[in-house]
Parts: C-alpha cells; structure tokens; sequence
DNA sequence: GCAATATAGTTTCTTGTGAAACCATTTGTC
DNA sequence: GACAAATGGTTTCACAAGAAACTATATTGC
C-alpha cells in the first residue's frame, strides 16, 4: 500500500493541512468537510437525488417515495406496505401516503389480504405498468450519464464500497 | 429477495430487456433498485446522516445544518452566511436558521461587516471552540469505526469516484 | 372463549425545509 | 444626488415527513 502524506486518521479523513503550524494558539478542532466521508456522501446524494426528483415530477409527477414503491412493485409484483419500510428504508407513514396516492392515481392496486386482513396486498395495475415502461428506461439512461465517466470497474468498486459501508453500519447502529 | 443477478448494460444498473413479445404482453419494464446508484446512494447517505444526527443531536443537542455552519467555521474561522450557502450546499433560508439558533446559544458571534452592512461576520465564540473540541473528535471516531472496514485504496477510491460523480452532475446539470 | 398483547396500516400533530415575498443596504446609471 | 437594479439576509407560507396516537385485525396465554 502507499504510504503518502497522509494526514493522521487512520484513511485520511481528517483536518487542517494548510501549514498554520504553531501560530500560537490553542491547537483548534478543526475539521474538513470536504474529507468528512458522511458529509461527503450525504452532499452527493442530495444532489442526485434533486436531480432525479425533478425529472420525476416534470414528466410523471410523482414523487421519490412514490417512485419508490412504482419500482419495487415492478421488481416483485406482490409486496405488502411492511415489506416496502424494510427494503426502503422509508416510514411507514410516508409509505402509507405514497401507496395512496399511487393508488388515487389508478397505478397501482390494493386489495386486503386473504389470509390477513390487516395486510394489503399490491400490485401494478395495466397504468402502473405502462408508466413505469415509459419512467425506468429514462431513469436507466439518466443514470447511465451520470456514471459515464467511471469505468466499469471503477464503478464496480463504488458498488462494493457502498455495500461494506452498509454492512458496516449495521454493526455499529445495533449497539 | 436477495438479487445478485448481475445483468447486462454498460455498467450493470439494469432492466428489462427487449424481448417484443408481438401484440398482447408487453414486456415489463423492471428497475433491480439494488444495482441503481442514485437510490444505493442515497439510502446509504440517509443511514449514515440518520446516525450521525442522533449522536449530534443527544450528545450536544445541534441538529445537521448547525453541525456544517460550525465545522465550515472551524475551518475558516470567519465567514458570511452566503459563503456558507456556497459550501454546503444549503438553502439561504436554512443557513439563516442555524446561524441564529447558534448564535442564540452563544456559539457563534455575528456582526455587521464593516464594509458592507448588508453582510455579517460569523466567527466562534470561546463556547463555541469548546464544543467542536469535543464534537470534532467524536466524529472522526464514529467515521473511523464506519469505514474501518476499507482498506485504504478502497477508501481514496471512493473519494475520487465521488469527485467524479460530482463533476460529472454538474455538467449534466448544466442543461 | 376472552382478555392481553402484538401487528399492519392510517391519521393527527409538530417540525424542518424550500420557495417566494420581503427588508435593508449597496451599487450602478443618469 | 436620486432613482433603479442587485445583493445579503430574514420572514412568511405551504408542504413533506417523522413521531406518536389511533383503528382494526390477529395472535397468544389462560
């Protein structure tokens, strides 16, 4: 591995390299944002995610959330409000509102479970479905030019990256 | 739903493929949300905000906006609020919010520039010095356990894929 | 069979945020 | 100098979203 002039954390993230060395005063706690992986991260995502909302709303009007739930429904076709908080990561609350308004628009339907009434069954209705034709592939192209500049493998690794911060965030958030 | 089937497109977000089955079904349009960047992303960003905004707001009782106001103030030490917008990305309106909350609590100190009345000078007070000496700390810990898990090449590869994706949305922006 | 408890989903309440209106000051233009 | 435009920052308004209360159904223990 390179050992560079990395400053002293253990991958970099860390603060004050302008050389104000000893000018005096008490050694401020200083941190840059710029290497603040969460910072970072939660700035870039921002901004995709702007981006994206935008399209969404200008050519389907819909939201993220709603988007959401429209894709996930594509992917298994049968899915509970419960099931879509655990994969989105999203309240159920906020679930709740998108299936509604998914479902006040005819693009998806809802019907009470068989086996347990509590429980809603969902699924794409023939609107849902030709929207989502028209929405993933420009979602699809969208991304593809916001990744254009990567190479394969770069992009591969990011992938890998993400998931190990993932798995990683599990470990510590349980505790 | 574990999805690990890797499919096609330059880089792999994918989808339904062709496949016109003629008159009748049309082929589903279908979206693997686990292999579509702007969506990982951005829940990974959102799990990681999450966390760190509970331990920001139990331990010191500041919520995210006011955390970059002070840490863009450790950094530069003396600021306007328009600046800060510039950095963070945030809008005026929520800069404008967390500067007067910070400095309600006294720890920062804002006035007239000299030169301009319109704007003001933000800089720490003592308080405010102290708490990022405990703050800044902490959050490099919490950074250091998330990502403890990469290597370091793993580590700057990631940074550079985000300056990457950055550049690359302003461009895409830009249209 | 019937309380007590848990669960899926909805609604209410509160809060933080962005958009737009607004205020105060500065910078131009004549 | 005076009026118009621009700029930094605040306030108002509308709304999305999380927390908690609530409803309806299921499950468990007795």
């Amino acid at each position: 591995m390179e050992v560079d002039e990395r400053s002293s954390g253990e991958h970099g993230a860390s603060a004050g390299e302008e050389g104000d060395a000893g000018s005096g005063s008490l050694p401020r706690a200083e941190l840059d944002l710029s290497q603040f992986l969460p910072y970072r991260l939660n700035r870039l995502a921002d901004r995709i995610s702007d981006e994206l909302e935008r399209m969404y709303a200008e050519r389907y009007d819909i939201n993220v959330a709603q988007w959401r739930v429209l894709a996930w429904l594509s992917h298994c076709d049968e899915l509970t409000a419960k099931k879509i908080c655990g994969y989105t990561n999203m309240d159920k609350a906020r679930v709740s509102r998108a299936v509604q308004a998914l479902e006040d628009r005819g693009l998806i339907h809802r019907e009470p479970s068989v086996h347990d009434q509590r429980v809603h069954d969902l699924h794409l209705t023939p609107a849902g479905e030709e929207l989502l034709a028209s929405l993933v592939p420009d979602a699809q192209a969208w991304e593809a030019e916001l990744v254009a500049t990567l190479s394969v493998g770069e992009y591969r690794d990011l992938f890998n990256a993400m998931g190990k911060l993932e798995r990683q965030l599990e470990r510590i958030g349980r505790r």
